[in-house]
DNA sequence: CCTCATACTTAGTAATGCTAGGTATAGTTG
DNA sequence: CAACTATACCTAGCATTACTAAGTATGAGG
């Protein structure tokens, strides 16, 4: 049994880390996941590989995100380059304001 | 199948609701559950009532909330009323920091 | 040739919010 | 007093996500 806090802790990830993932490609337009969760350890988003990969393969898979294996200038280990479909876009800004909503209800009550 | 964004604002909610309803306790020493279900409205986060019994019912399970069924001025249908035990808002405390490191980190990706 | 770092993948688990009901009491109306 | 409504709380089962704990595969350095 885990105490509350780290559970806690779990939970409240849910969702945010879809919403910083499609901001820090959106902010670096094209990057590949292993590079990805250096720039997220860097913010202090510190992930494991097996939460990072299933969550970008999810965003392909529902059309967020355009994923294509690396086929040019091939030298060293392949790697699948992320970038933001239009939806992932449209998806992103909703997102942004609804989080800037709970924000501020959270602000308010405290 | 649901909307991308739909499902995303059920996910983006578990762990806000546990800290959003510490935060209403808090501030209003001790409601009960009904009451509570109004004042959140208020503050624009609605819920069903089978969202908000179990989760109050969880976390008295794990010493956060002290309950107390309404014994005088009985009068009405009873209720059940709800205060912060000491680890909750020990809780809390812990809570509020998480939340807002995670807060200055979207804004900074943003 | 063996180890290490890079890079991606997958199966299974725990936990929460939601759906969609249900129970029970008290006041109101015909 | 019977029926209805509002108040107040409870519960089973589902869908989804982040985590654990593996595994696969390539290239570089000793």
């Amino acid at each position: 049994m885990s105490d509350a806090f780290d559970n806690w802790k779990t939970q409240i990830k849910k969702g945010y880390l879809d919403l910083c993932i499609l901001l820090m490609i959106r902010k670096h337009t094209r990057v590949y996941g292993f590079d990805l969760l250096e720039k997220l350890a860097q913010q202090d988003i510190v992930l494991k590989e097996g939460t990072l990969y299933p969550l970008l393969s999810r965003m392909t898979n529902e059309g967020l995100l355009k994923a294509a294996w690396e086929t040019e200038n091939l030298k060293g280990h392949p790697r699948k380059f992320y970038s933001l479909a239009k939806s992932g876009e449209q998806l992103l800004d909703e997102m942004n304001e609804e989080y800037e909503r709970m924000i501020r209800i959270y602000k308010s009550l405290n």
